[in-house]
DNA sequence: GCCGCGATGTATCGGACCGATACATCGCAC
DNA sequence: GTGCGATGTATCGGTCCGATACATCGCGGC
């Protein structure tokens, strides 16, 4: 999972740990908290290990070999490289079980900007299928099992069975959007620049459902 | 978590692993999946080493010391000592700010009949207070970065923020619920038999807020 | 009669991720 | 001129998951 949102987040431009983890934040803040140093450093050497990201230097060259005492550690700046994109395009393609669960879900929603439609609509089926399942499951424990629990725990499967209807009722909507190919595609994905190299689909244009 | 979980879940009666995994799906099917085996039995020997949960013997001592062949390794059961319940009650008082996050928040309110209604208020003071900000931290995002975004993921933000609002009004009802006293507790909780044994507050009486 | 198969049941292993912690630099307010 | 919060990189122990393995039991179909 982070490898995935690492490699999406540096399509967008190049970023060092820090700014990677405030990026993150902002990308996710619907769906997690915040990410942990504590696996984001080690998934960086990871993938830099495999190739799919690389160090960037950060002063132009133009360092007149002075250092070597102070050891002035800069910041580490990382910029995906061909490999890497592959390996994100190999990853969406391969939108597997895992793909449909809470975490899983909302990272790949949040990079569905670079996601086909095809593939769009088959994480959003697989997605909607889970959730009705576990609606299913609620509903069954608050028919037969009711009597078995306490109230408390009886209120916490009532509110999980609202979102569940609820996210039921959001999935069928983008559904619907997708068939009908007004996907709420923005134009402009890459940082400042112009620069427009990603593999994002045609924009169709700015289509937001109006709330009754 | 998993050993408040399991802690909690041998009060009300003793267990093998397989019947805990049930019970524990069942109780959290609002909050996560299901959990794995490959916590639940680790866990299970950590409780057994720390002397918070023992063994008990599955056929009642009438073996006729045959076996020694074919091995028969029958289901173990679990059942809680002095020293659980007592570890229990600990990790009750001491609810801390991991208390509320997703999960952690879950996990305690399902055993909210066997908290005192202080630390109830207070999980659910704490609770809201996360949520609230995380809805501002959502806010903010879309307010003043919404332009740095693309459409999915703007998308994916007011689903998330639409979830805190629904969620902290969700909490006021129940805070406010508490404070009225009129909590929602059910009186029986233990397996049949009617062995009352438990700390849970006095019973008010069912009360259910009807849906307009 | 026996064969498969799904439910029941215990268990391990590698890997992902978190939370706490440590430490260093920079700018700025007091 | 000094403390302090933001920026920045990094490790360690521990929790939990997903895949996998393996054994038993009851039941229906052939």
């Amino acid at each position: 999972m982070l490898e995935f949102a690492i490699l999406g987040l540096l399509q967008e431009s190049p970023m060092h740990g820090y700014e990677l983890r405030k990026e993150l934040t902002a990308k996710l803040g619907a769906i997690r908290a915040a990410i942990s140093y504590g696996s984001l450093y080690p998934t960086l050497r990871r993938l830099q290990a495999a190739g799919w990201i690389t160090e960037a230097a950060e002063t132009p060259a133009t360092a007149e070999e002075v250092p070597a005492l102070t050891s002035r550690r800069g910041r580490v700046v990382y910029k995906i490289t061909a490999e890497g994109k592959e390996r994100f395009a190999q990853l969406i393609a391969q939108a597997g079980p895992e793909t449909y669960d809470d975490t899983g879900f909302g990272v790949h929603f949040a990079f569905f900007a670079r996601t086909d439609q095809a593939t769009r609509l088959r994480i959003l089926e697989g997605r909607r299928r889970k959730i009705e399942e576990r609606r299913e499951g609620l509903r069954d424990v608050l028919g037969r099992a009711a009597e078995r629990l306490d109230a408390y725990t009886l209120e916490l499967q009532r509110h999980g069975l609202d979102a569940c209807e609820r996210e039921v009722r959001w999935l069928e909507e983008l559904i619907a959007n997708e068939r009908s190919g007004r996907a709420p595609t923005v134009p402009n994905i890459g940082t400042a620049g112009g620069r427009r190299e990603d593999n994002s689909p045609p924009p169709p244009g700015e289509t937001r459902k109006e709330r009754p």
